[in-house]
DNA sequence: TATTGTTATACTCTATAACTATA
DNA sequence: TATAGTTATAGAGTATAACAATA
């Protein structure tokens, strides 16, 4: 196997989860706190659609959402149909903090990626979002799943 | 900026991730354990200087050592010259495991990258190494420490 | 006084198992 | 009985502040 490619990947995959980090950092929040708001984006899931989203057992779940809430970044509604179960749904301030955030992930990606050429950044974009691609579905998982950024919903 | 590069990174860096934790697990080890056994293959630092390396607050570090340390992964060898510090050691069976989890990595990353030509392995290889290594120097870090587990250090 | 490392404390995050309420 | 969600429990990981031993 390609030595450098395994580092390369490696070194890169630390160094944009350390960005969305410092980011989520800043904004006193914890990376798994960022990627739940970046999931209710774009859905209103029940508990146990969000579990499933995030890869987590519904009991961690149950305590993410907790305090979540109690910052007041999403609610929990009822649901109609089923009265054991109910959406979790962001707020206006919880909608405020994740674009925010996205905006500075983007920024900082920019400067990452300053010392490629545009066609260098297109092809990286490519092949990034390829190996991504297929990897999401060797893990029977929706690939549409956008985990920071904006849930590009390409259909 | 390009949307379509912010969303791929986002997304590759966690496909990668994802595939070292599970393979960590796979060792019922956590990613940082991991890392931590990644920088004491080339190393024998003292507990200050894994922080460094970590990016991790001292008292981090102390409890990350002795649980590795219950497990036999490493030792804490006494300081001839500072009888204040000593130095952390990996075992034999600490070098085995990340040795092993390494190896199993690179396959990981073969299966993840074979949807991709030569060229643009090659390709995504320069491009992601280049990225790593000024985000490194921003931050002020040696960029020679590498390799999945010698990681960029961020002080 | 300054530095090295640990400990006390307090959180977040995570899973498993047992539980409640509803279906 | 089965499902949706919570709670009890246990453990890892993290930081801050206070501490001990040594420099």
């Amino acid at each position: 196997m390609n030595e450098d490619l395994v580092d390369a990947l490696a070194q890169l995959s630390f160094a944009v989860q350390g960005a969305m980090t410092e980011i989520a950092t800043e904004y006193d929040l914890s990376l798994v706190q960022v990627r739940m708001l970046g999931v209710l984006r774009d859905r209103e899931p029940k508990m146990l659609e969000l579990a499933r989203h995030l890869g987590l057992d519904k009991s961690s779940v149950s305590g993410l959402v907790d305090r979540a809430e109690r910052r007041s970044l999403l609610t929990r509604v009822a649901s109609e149909d089923d009265r054991r179960s109910f959406r979790v749904v962001i707020t206006a301030r919880g909608r405020e903090l994740i674009d925010a955030m996205v905006e500075r992930f983007a920024a900082q990606v920019e400067v990452m990626t300053g010392g490629l050429s545009p066609a260098e950044q297109r092809q990286l974009a490519r092949s990034a979002l390829q190996i991504a691609l297929a990897d999401a579905l060797r893990h029977g998982v929706d690939p549409r799943i956008g985990l920071l950024t904006r849930n590009a919903v390409r259909e």
